[in-house]
DNA sequence: ACCTTAAATGTAAGCGCTTTCATATGCAAT
DNA sequence: ATTGCATATGAAAGCGCTTACATTTAAGGT
């Protein structure tokens, strides 16, 4: 593979000049140029990243941090982040952390000994202070769907409370009254803030909240079957169904149809997240639409703003879900 | 951030030593060792990654093309890939090919342009050609989810004839002999041998593939609605529908219930791939389970033991994919 | 023609490591 | 003590770039 020694050598002109016109921020005239230009086409030279990343103590490269690679949430999150990055000329080195505070931390500084510009995170299980802390370090900090108030700047976060709201307000909105809600781990936060938006609707039209109506899934499919399962054990009496994201709602429409509900008729069903196979479900699923892959551009754009220097972007942190009706929930029939 | 010197200098040894205690490669008497370590303790050393990689010629680092960095396929394969590498220490650099030629080959220079170790790809639309003439540069290219004679040592592929054959085989089983295909884009690969194994399986079954029953779809949802009202439309008998990959299948699926069909009894329909939503559908699908995650394991192992010596591990290139028979596909009602 | 300045280019010192080769050290055998 | 050899350590070159600084060249003003 061809050296910037070489191209130098075959232009007749001194590495310096070479580095010049591949950085194109020192002026080189036409001439010099060209002729640096072709000894690179000549032998088909491609700068070598890691001999730059050193010289320049800049590694183009990004750090992403997520829970888990599969999974239709941070698909789409990274998705997000890469075709921005991957625009401006940067990579991604992406690695999970599969919700545990160690594997979290594992993660994090494997990133940090990588290197990275900078890195993005959306982690889960690891604390606000470990959080505060690490970002006096000197790679920056990026988190996705978090929100630490010394850290503001460096978050880009939904209004989760706003969307648990706008779930059951849905469903009030179709006379229901009796709700049931299948929530996310508690320590996570955004599963903490859609609850506290579903209380804040209930109290908003006057019902009590019911803890005999609520149970701590584990946001996975099961999660939904098992508290629709327990709801249905207690029997107790409700005809909607709130579910902190969608992956427990369609484990819930699928014990409910399988233990004979026809849906949405005997029991309406809202999910929230919006992720690529709510649309796919049967009936399609009543959610919220987090656009987390929008998100993802922005912390990409943040990053390329605050550390690449790419001025004019204009950056919004906060995001707002909005409801897609669909089919899962209608109308109470009284 | 401390640098080797510091360590050095703290430890009262040479730059090599310190060298020497973080590669184990050559023997340093415990008494040195003990310094050096503890001099790396105090000053809380992390060695510079890039540093290292410019002067062991050797990122570890290893590239991964995928089509897109959504959908369920790819995720699978990344997390398989992904695991497997981080335990070694490896770490994955992604990036994204959008089926089409261009980028794919744009992302392939991209990788290469990194100095990935070696290189995993997912490309659809490059030739094979093309693929020979990358393999004998000098990063290592493997192959995924696709067989080329010339690269086959590095090829991980899936049997796609025989899963097409099962498919097909399932609903022959069942009683069905008007069987509708909704095929992928031809020109991929496994979309033509997945077709080659459905007919493989008519042949055998005596019946002639009919091309008014075939249908070739975008692999996308889509594809399967647009491809079950083509068959529709066209007033054609067919008692079964097969679909080249999930995605289509959900459509299909959709699309039928849309128009009266009661699944399974109106219309048997079988899917490939086996994502993770399949068996979120209603009713969930019968598909042919595609093992992708243990394939990008399998990658990844195969690179381990060719490109960073690895020695001790068992390879096979080869993967079959079986039937999971679920609801969406039913005996024939005479 | 000569001097002044700005623009273009070259020189060389790093960036933080690995690795080859040379040297020093220790120890057993003479 | 002396030699020989294995083992442990050090010195220094080099990986392929960037960049501060020095030098050369060209252009403009008198």
């Amino acid at each position: 593979m061809a050296t910037i020694y070489q191209v130098s050598e075959l232009a007749g002109v001194s590495l310096a000049t070479v580095s010049r016109v591949m950085n194109k921020n020192t002026r080189v005239s036409d001439k010099t140029k060209q002729k640096v230009l072709d000894a690179m086409e000549q032998l088909g030279y491609k700068p070598n990243s890691i001999a730059q990343s050193l010289a320049s103590n800049c590694t183009n490269s990004v750090g992403i941090l997520v829970s888990e690679l599969h999974g239709p949430f941070f698909a789409q999150m990274m998705a997000g982040i890469e075709s921005e990055l991957r625009a401006a000329g940067k990579h991604v080195i992406i690695t999970t952390g599969h919700s545990e505070e160690d594997k979290e931390q594992e993660g994090i500084e494997f990133l940090i000994s990588r290197r990275c510009d900078a890195i993005i995170l959306h982690v889960e299980a690891v604390s606000d202070d470990y959080l505060i802390k690490l970002s006096k370090g000197s790679t920056p900090v990026y988190l996705m769907s978090r929100y630490v108030e010394q850290l503001k700047d460096n978050c880009i976060s939904l209004d989760n409370q706003l969307g648990g709201y706008l779930a059951t307000k849905s469903i009030l909105n179709q006379g229901h009254t009796q709700i049931a809600y299948i929530a996310g781990p508690q320590f996570k936060a955004d599963a903490f803030n859609r609850l506290e938006g579903h209380k804040q609707a209930l109290t908003e039209a006057d019902i009590k909240f019911d803890p005999a109506l609520y149970y701590i899934g584990d946001f996975n499919e099961t999660g939904g079957s098992k508290g629709l399962k327990h709801f249905i054990d207690e029997k107790l009496s409700f005809t909607a169904l709130v579910c902190a994201n969608d992956e427990m709602a369609s484990g819930a429409m699928k014990y409910a149809r399988e233990h004979g509900y026809n849906l949405p008729n005997d029991l309406s069903i809202v999910g929230f997240d919006n992720v690529i196979f709510a649309n796919y479900l049967y009936p399609t699923l009543t959610t919220i639409d987090n656009p987390i892959g929008k998100m993802g551009e922005m912390a990409a754009k943040l990053v390329l703003k605050d550390v690449y220097q790419n001025k004019n972007l204009v950056i919004n942190r906060f995001f707002e879900p909005t409801l897609m009706q669909r089919d899962s929930s209608a109308p109470l029939i009284k």
